[in-house]
RNA sequence: GGUUGUGUAGCUCAAUUGGAUAGAGCAUCUGACUACGAAUCAGAAGGUUUAAGGUUCGACUCCUUACACGACCA
């Protein structure tokens, strides 16, 4: 296998050495970030000092510290034993000793074998939060990553309506989408609809023989489950032919592609790719049925789209990929007619381009519109949300547009994410297992109302209200459940767990944010300012200077969440926010404060954390309520 | 058969990308609501990180082999 080949497929669209303000002058720095550059800086400057040896500041590696020490950041001192020629203990105590006495920012240090803790002083957080506070909504994140970004999800089957399997997809796309905004980049959410091909002609067909001219309207049933209930039909009755043939001697795989359900439906599809008028007009119509189907989900999940392929509107620039490739001589013909590559190289196999009889496959269609994004948008960076079954399939597309020598080839990423299963196994559905995303939405909503009415802490909202909070602490309890998973891993739904709304799930942390709302509300009743100066504080708690940490590490958590391509990284964000909130709101008192000062703070610290809470959930495309 | 992914507490998931005594939630047990919302908080218990080797100051993480489960390619 071509090793840059290799190296190619797995390339990283941002930077290794993600320093974060490489020239990117439109980011305004977050407070941590600059932060930690101060003190690595002010290390790198120590081990001159201390040992006379060059470290660049880029080569220190620093962590926070770990709750059970003393200090915030943390040097490991192992690596540097080589350069400087001191034990690890021995380099720590010095260049703890040096910082104390000449980084005003640093108050304090411990040394614990390799690690050198490294305490900051109080006026230094201090001074950091009033600069979180002050931050602009929706100011960028630096991660000197790609500007110009298309985002491809959700992209359904126009024969059946979506499902639990969908729903990870388009909750993943539309949350990663977010989060590349937040760092900056432009991007463009894409959906490309698979409308065409041989199974919309099985539900089409089905339809002419035994819909009776039902319509959406007529049959009471949204669009997209009336076609897909047609697909259904369909299996049926093919599966009956099938077994009738096999009744009557004929060999199985004779018997499959010999029932004439299946004749027909082919013959059908030749007829769309001839344009034929009744099955276009059929086409068109059983298909605008579906679109306000998906359309009504969409709004009701609340994802949404800036563009919308459809692979009827690029099947045929793909098979002039094909052609392309021909004449480049990257393409082969064999005696049958039917096209290949060739990708033994790459460390792939042959791969079937373009069928004997001149109809395009599925690859041909993604060669189509890879071209037709890149035209349209330019990209440098090109997201495809794509389960993991298709793994190889978006490696040969890959490849394939390499030996086109297309430019885009390398700004393709497949976020590849885990199947969905069931506590009873496999989503199959061939055995009816399969979770409808209507029907769920429906009842996390439901749960969550049954829960909210049972606590009785919302009288006074209007119908519209309650109806409204429902939905935003149902949504949140299923986005949250499905986000929470490391994309790239298979995960089990627990329809149990899933309606929770205790412990590590989302309504856990829209609960935490409707009460500092309520906090709020009473604090301004009492007439307490949001915001103060605190300069005069001399001393925090340890509970308010973990709330202070952990809110300044929003900036990192967001980077890190585009870097990986992962809303897992922010949904644990979220949680451990609400986490440390919900402690320092047992420890300490607020509004109950005496001193005025610190009341003051403590409200301004309660007003950011809701602030981060809801920017971090609404990267997760999670809504949060002022009272639930 | 080939390629590839996953394997962490009874269950569902983390672990700052090679760093300190592997952390949360659920379930179980104990304690805290006449101080600001108990959808909360504090605590207990729960681990040979599938197994065996290897690399090094240091391994859940990297390498090799085996096992289990999944996906894809024939």
């Amino acid at each position: 296998m071509d090793p840059a080949a290799a190296c190619a497929t797995f390339a990283h669209p941002f930077p290794a050495g993600q320093s974060g303000f490489g020239g990117a002058s439109l980011y305004i720095p977050h407070p941590v970030q600059e932060l930690e550059q101060d003190i690595k800086t002010a290390l790198s400057a120590a081990i001159q000092q201390v040992f006379g040896a060059e470290v660049p500041a880029a080569q220190l590696t620093i962590q926070p510290t770990r709750k059970e020490f003393a200090g915030s950041f943390t040097l490991v001192t192992f690596p540097l034993t080589k350069a400087l020629g001191k034990g690890p203990e021995q380099i720590g105590q010095a260049l703890g000793e040096w910082l104390t006495a000449n980084e005003p920012k640093v108050s304090g240090y411990n040394v614990v074998k390799g690690f050198l803790n490294l305490e900051i002083a109080d006026a230094e957080w201090l001074r950091r939060f009033a600069q979180l506070v002050q931050r602009p909504d929706g100011a960028p994140m630096p991660t000197g990553g790609p500007q110009d970004v298309v985002v491809e999800y959700s992209s359904p089957n126009t024969n059946k309506p979506l499902h639990l399997g969908h729903l990870r997809n388009n909750f993943l796309g539309y949350s990663v989408a977010e989060i590349l905004k937040a760092t900056g980049a432009t991007v463009t959410k894409a959906n490309l609809v698979n409308d065409r091909g041989i199974h919309i002609c099985k539900s089409m067909l089905a339809y002419q023989h035994y819909g009776h001219g039902e319509t959406p309207q007529s049959a009471g049933i949204k669009g997209d489950h009336l076609a897909g209930k047609y697909y259904v039909l369909f299996e049926k009755h093919y599966r009956e032919q099938v077994r009738q043939l096999e009744a009557e001697g004929v060999a199985p795989e004779i018997a499959k592609k010999q029932a004439p359900l299946m004749l027909e439906a082919q013959t059908m599809l030749q007829q769309w790719e001839q344009g034929d008028d009744a099955v276009i007009t059929l086409w068109k119509q059983m298909n605008g049925w579906v679109y306000e189907g998906f359309d009504e989900t969409y709004k009701t999940i609340g994802v949404d789209f800036d563009k919308f392929y459809y692979e009827s509107g690029t099947y045929l620039l793909g098979k002039e990929r094909v052609e392309e490739g021909l004449q480049k001589g990257v393409f082969f013909r064999k005696e049958d007619g039917s096209v290949w590559v060739d990708l033994k190289e790459e460390g792939l196999d042959e791969k079937l381009l373009l069928r004997a009889d001149g109809t395009s496959v599925y690859i041909t269609q993604d060669l189509g519109t890879a071209e037709l994004k890149y035209q349209d948008f330019g990209y440098d960076l090109s997201v495809y949300v794509i389960a993991d079954e298709q793994n190889y399939h978006m490696q040969v597309l890959k490849a394939v547009l390499k030996k086109l020598g297309k430019p885009y080839a390398d700004a393709i990423y497949h976020l590849s994410y885990g199947m969905v299963d069931l506590p009873s196994g496999k989503m199959k559905s061939r055995e009816g297992t399969v979770v409808d995303a209507d029907e769920l939405v429906r009842e996390v909503v439901e749960a969550a109302k049954t829960a909210t009415l049972e606590k009785g802490k919302i009288e006074g909202l209007s119908d519209d209200e309650q109806a409204q909070l429902f939905h935003t602490l149902g949504l949140g309890a299923l986005k949250y459940y499905l986000l929470k998973v490391d994309p790239k891993k298979r995960m089990l739904f627990n329809p149990e767990e899933s309606v929770q709304l205790e412990g590590h799930t989302g309504p856990f942390i829209q609960y935490s944010h409707a009460r500092i709302a309520q906090l709020r509300r009473k604090a301004q009743q009492m007439g307490i300012a949001e915001t103060a100066d605190f300069s005069t504080l001399l001393a925090l708690e340890k509970t308010e200077r973990e709330m202070v940490e952990e809110l300044a590490r929003y900036g990192s958590v967001v980077a890190e969440a585009a870097r990986s391509f992962s809303p897992a990284v922010v949904a644990q964000y979220a949680y451990d926010l609400a986490k440390a909130y919900n402690r320092f709101y047992a420890e300490v008192p607020v509004l109950q404060e005496a001193d005025e000062t610190r009341r003051a703070f403590r409200v301004a610290l309660s007003a950011q954390t809701a602030r981060a809470i809801k920017a971090s959930m609404s990267l997760l495309g999670i809504e949060v309520p002022e009272r639930m």
